[in-house]
RNA sequence: GCCCACAUAGCUCAGUGGUAGAGCAUCCCCUUGGUAAGGGGAAGGUCAUGGGUUCAAAUCCCAUUGUGGGCUCCA
């Protein structure tokens, strides 16, 4: 066996990140002399595929605004201007900004040598240095181009202005911000704008309503989905095809409605770390009741009152379609991918200490599976730790033992991971499935997070083999996550062509004139008998509109009928691909797409 | 929640102070066709909601609601 070992370059090493770096500077210059003497300016980073800059300014930017920058910035690479590092301490650094408040709060964090620009920890103390570019002076590390002409005018584009708060922070001041992409050539730019046209062409907002999917309406409420038949067809086969594979896979289905007391919030530890994220509380007389953000609360409480429960028992897998409700903030809400009312795929798996590695392993696996599924097959994992301040429980040992049991079991799987310190939950560490789309964003779908915690808070205990009563560990596990969401990314992964076993309409029969309706009809019943759903196109255009039409809603399979296919008991099959198999008995094509089907390809 | 933008017919959009438009979709009529749009006609809008300015508001101003782009990928 021989491994291939690629030395990837690091983006900020690569000529990219100094061209983005050194553009950043250019429009920084050309803000500034929009403003003379008012422009306060923050950061201005390269990012995964451009970069921004963030000023505090004494108006708001238009779109006409960027185009003057943008006009300036090619002026600025046209006067070929040198950057040129200059190294300065402290007091110097404090002089030439003395009117830029937010560069002395950074040279402040770097004289103080303990943190960046975002008050982390740094681990030795940086040297100061400027870059300089003709009457642009800039606090920055570097590294530039050598000159502004190095940029190619034709390569860059700013593309849209938005908030950001200084250093990310609520609390802190709004400033304006603005993103801007930078390539070595006209060509890449190009390139990137097609990839950023065809992401919004995939938008699944859009495609949602174009296949008739789902709707949002203002009479409902912000981030309260409404299903029409075709999208709540899709969410049912998702759900149908979770809940098979989690029976097969040895998961119990439980119910636990949609209110819980709030007082069991409380107890376990929700109230106080999740009460944001919870809708209002609805107060009957001298009950609070408060709509489900979560289920583990419920399914704990179910596991206690199933009555006493024996090792022998363990582990016990509760998996719950529950519908939650969220209030996420207004500005977050987004089509599918952030509602207020979504159904997730959980799982409480109950067990003894000693099952985690072999539970993980099987939550693994199934993840796996239905990640392969949905053709998601480029994925990593992340390990979330405890960091080290906050929200987290205090329990160092059992933090301990969770994240080593964690760890084990992942290794034990040759499963390649990153670990993250300060992203776990409250209760315990967690592992998550990022899973890359067809066009290689990345998203967090699947997770399994060990909590030692809750369990002992709600009293969840098992008789073990001493004759002891002992608290089980608790798996929370989720394969797709929110099924809204996940529908998001499957519409936006696919483009809207689902595979056929998930497309609401498999077949739509189209009858070249109106004596072939009665046969269409005929077939469609034969398709319903085999279990294919599928449509009859009665309109009275012509079958070239009525492929157009199908082939518009990205229905997989178009079957036209005319005089040589209804006295041949046959369909004319044409792809979604615009490949056309030709007329077919209609047996073997049932066949075959039952085949397709059952095998979901 | 905060900053900015946007909200016109079911959908996509035009209309920037003087009687509300197009294409697609819908309905009706003609056409009955062989692999991505056949032709004609009709119907359809308190211009998101509420205030204000004006002789006059889809258009200008304010508020509200909703939607979109963002809100730490290292000076």
């Amino acid at each position: 066996m021989c491994t291939l070992e690629v030395e990837m370059e690091r983006y900020e090493d690569s000529k990219l990140y100094q061209i983005r770096h050194s553009a950043a500077h250019i429009m920084a210059q050309a803000v500034m002399e929009m403003f003379p003497g008012e422009a306060r300016i923050a950061i201005g980073p390269p990012i995964e595929n451009g970069f921004y800059y963030d000023f505090e300014l004494p108006r708001s930017l238009t779109p006409e605004d960027l185009e003057a920058i943008e006009k300036r910035m090619r002026q600025i690479i046209g006067a070929n201007q040198p950057f040129v590092r200059e190294e300065v301490s402290a007091e110097q650094a404090r002089q030439q900004f003395a009117d830029q408040p937010y560069k002395i709060e950074l040279i402040e964090g770097l004289e103080k040598g303990g943190l960046d620009e975002y008050g982390n920890l740094l681990k030795e103390k940086p040297v100061i240095s400027f870059y300089r570019d003709g009457p642009f002076v800039d606090l920055c590390r570097g590294p530039h181009v050598e000159s502004t002409g190095k940029l190619n005018p034709g390569a860059l584009k700013l593309l849209n202005i938005a908030g950001a708060y200084w250093r990310g922070d609520e609390k802190n001041k709004m400033l304006q911000r603005i993103y801007g992409t930078a390539w070595e050539k006209p060509d890449d730019l190009k390139a990137h704008l097609d990839r950023l046209e065809e992401a919004r062409k995939r938008d699944h907002r859009k495609l949602g309503k174009e296949l008739g999917l789902f709707y949002f309406s203002d009479d409902v409420g912000p981030g309260l989905p409404l299903f029409a038949p075709k999208g709540e067809m899709v969410r049912h086969l998702m759900e149908e095809y979770v809940r098979e594979t989690q029976t097969r896979y040895g998961y119990q289905h439980v119910w636990t409605g949609h209110m819980v007391k709030e007082d069991l919030y409380r107890r376990s530890g929700h109230y106080d770390n999740y009460r944001d994220v919870m809708f209002p509380p609805m107060v009957d007389e001298d009950i609070t009741l408060r709509l489900k953000p979560m289920n583990c609360p419920s399914h704990m409480t179910l596991y206690n009152e199933m009555g006493v429960h024996s090792y022998r028992e363990l582990p016990l897998r509760f998996s719950e379609f529950a519908t939650l409700y969220r209030y996420e903030k207004r500005g977050e809400l987004s089509g599918l991918a952030r509602v207020r009312a979504l159904t997730q795929d959980d799982c409480h798996i109950f067990c003894l200490p000693e099952q985690i590695e072999a539970e993980f392993t099987l939550a693994l696996k199934l993840i796996q599976e239905v990640l392969g599924t949905y053709k998601f097959t480029d994925y990593r994992m992340r390990l979330s730790l405890r960091g080290t301040e906050g929200k987290y429980v205090q329990d160092d040992e059992k933090w301990t033992q969770a994240t080593a049991a964690l760890k084990s079991a992942l290794d034990a799987n040759h499963v390649a991971y990153e670990a993250v310190e300060g992203e776990a939950a409250f209760y315990g560490p967690k592992a998550d499935f990022l899973a890359k789309d067809v066009l290689g964003r990345e998203w967090q779908l699947s997770t399994i997070q060990v909590d030692f915690i809750q369990p002992a808070r709600l009293g969840c205990e098992y008789m073990g083999e001493d004759g002891q009563t002992h608290t089980p560990v608790v798996l929370h596990r989720a394969v797709t996550g929110s099924t809204e969401r996940f529908l998001a990314v499957l519409i936006e992964h696919f483009a809207g062509a689902f595979p056929v076993w998930l497309s609401p309409v498999q077949a739509m029969v189209i009858p070249i004139a109106d004596r072939h309706v009665a046969y269409a009809r005929d077939v469609q019943q034969k398709l319903k008998d085999a279990g294919i759903r599928s449509e009859v196109d009665e309109s009275s255009e012509r079958m070239q509109a009525k492929i157009r039409h199908a082939q518009l809603q990205k229905i997989p399979y178009m079957l036209v009928i005319g005089d040589k296919e209804q006295e041949a008991g046959a369909v004319a099959v044409r792809l979604r691909t615009g490949e056309d198999l030709k007329a077919k008995p209609l047996a073997e094509f049932i066949q075959l797409a039952r085949e397709t089907i059952d095998k979901k390809e």
